[in-house]
DNA sequence: TAATACTATAGTAAATTACTATGGTTACTT
DNA sequence: AAGTAACCATAGTAATTTACTATAGTATTA
């Protein structure tokens, strides 16, 4: 089954929490684990990743926590989900011996990166347009 | 890692095969195992799983095979994919509790399987767009 | 300096992947 | 009618990945 891991889902939870924070307020790991249900060790873990890719920063000690690194349309989906589980849709080599079908392969990855290619500031939007299409 | 499995890659490869068969002729399964090196035996079992989804059809006995069971411009990429591995892209049930999330990630699934609506018959398109774009 | 935050690493049960192996059953050809 | 070569079905398994939990720190600040 082709699918996103929970890790990814969980980091794009995580990242939305913060964008939407008040006045980007320092969010503590504990605040965000109730906001989305994620547990605390495994949040620290993942906070821990996006902070190495530079897409959040942490402030430490009491009343310490993280926020966004970057605006929120600076950030894509994409880099949180591939800062957390590696480049995404990374077709196997020596698969077939197929010219033909690896820049099939190539193409789709390509395209497959373009969806996921959308701000976060963007991300409430496909609600936006659920709610007011039906 | 996301990424699709070389269950639906070989899938791909292997109707592939049989879509570039000469005037259609059947395949057998030593056939098409020499031209994409998977394995006779695994190559049995992703055929198997073809034909239940009606993509492929079989032929048995002496001079037997296997052949399309649509013509190229009806089988999508998507079909094949998801006959071998399960629905694309499923996000994960329970995941937070945000109403907005859940249709960001049903927008992305929606989308990445748009991308893999690709026709069987226009798979060697992004060889050829490829080859002609440098 | 105590408390609260972040950091790092190790371990693990469950699930998935990518097969191989085995033993059929079917049907065409001679 | 019988042998051969094809398809069909199921079980098993090693390796990897996933989704965490646990433990033991180190840093910072009220």
């Amino acid at each position: 089954m082709v699918s996103i891991s929970t890790k990814g889902i969980y980091g794009v939870a995580a990242m939305h929490a913060l964008y939407k924070s008040p006045n980007a307020k320092l969010m503590q790991i504990k605040e965000i684990a109730a906001m989305t249900q994620i547990s605390h060790g495994y949040l620290e873990q993942i906070l821990s990743s996006l902070k190495k890719s530079s897409l959040v920063v942490s402030i430490r000690g009491v009343n310490g926590g993280y926020k966004l690194a970057h605006d929120a349309h600076e950030i894509l989906v994409l880099d949180i989900v591939e800062a957390l589980e590696g480049k995404l849709f990374v077709p196997s080599e020596n698969v077939g011996a197929s010219v033909v079908l690896d820049s099939f392969w190539a193409d789709m990855q390509e395209q497959t990166r373009k969806v996921f290619s959308v701000k976060l500031c963007d991300l409430d939007k496909s609600y936006q347009t659920f709610f007011y299409e039906i």
